[in-house]
DNA sequence: GATAGTAGGTACCTAGAGGAAAGTGACTAT
DNA sequence: ATAGTCACTTTCCTCTAGGTACCTACTATC
């Protein structure tokens, strides 16, 4: 389900960067550092515990993020950015930027759109 | 479903932008200028009609695509990118590049992940 | 009469993503 | 003895994105 994007050079990397999730939670290690499960599961709020482990795992797979497993009792996980997850937040500011920009138009278009027809 | 990134103000411009088949649609476009309906179906390949004219629409409606239908017979539909659309272009090559240099990071990446374990 | 081309629309069906809720294990605090 | 904490895991359920197949209207071609 991921093959067909072939006529697109940059599909791949948008299948790893912005799947679902991965923007929050790599927003938030980038914003707030080092964090627990816990921690991040609050700040991201609406993300069930299931999904958020699956796409932490799916991350650090990636080498976007890096797990630290602490054995004690109760178990302690920390979660950071990786470099090359850093790497992303230039790109990431791009995007921002660009949303400030042109959010707005996106929506004045769909207004329109909407209001005929 | 799309309210639950409050915690990252970018989540709205990546569904807008970075959402299933849109960037295969829209660099298409950028590459090769105004097309017809079936040009952008034989060059993406994979795509089903009833998907690309969802995509289509939903691109036109946030104003990164531009539709105009010529009623022929045989109807003419042609499609190109939008002004709003091209000013995409130096993010998108943003992306190209950072995907150059650190795509075969996430392949060793995920090969070690999968190895060890 | 049959077929193909054009740009879709519509109805039906299925696979998979994601949500809700409960369980786990080992220890601590009350 | 009970409840709570953490970081999940597992089971069950729902919902929707996307696929298949067929339909439209009109013309040209064989």
């Amino acid at each position: 389900m991921t093959a067909p994007e072939q006529a697109c050079p940059i599909a791949p990397v948008v299948d790893i960067v912005f799947s679902r999730w991965t923007t929050p939670i790599l927003w938030t290690l980038n914003e707030y550092g080092t964090q627990r499960f816990v921690e991040l599961e609050r700040r991201i709020g609406t993300i069930t515990a299931k999904v958020l482990t699956q796409r932490l795992r799916q991350l650090e797979r990636d080498g976007l993020v890096v797990r630290t497993y602490h054995p004690e009792v109760p178990p302690r996980v920390e979660y950071e950015i990786s470099e090359l997850g850093r790497s992303l937040a230039p790109l990431f500011a791009s995007l921002a930027e660009w949303s400030q920009h042109n959010l707005a138009k996106v929506e004045q278009a769909r207004l329109r759109y909407d209001k005929k027809d």
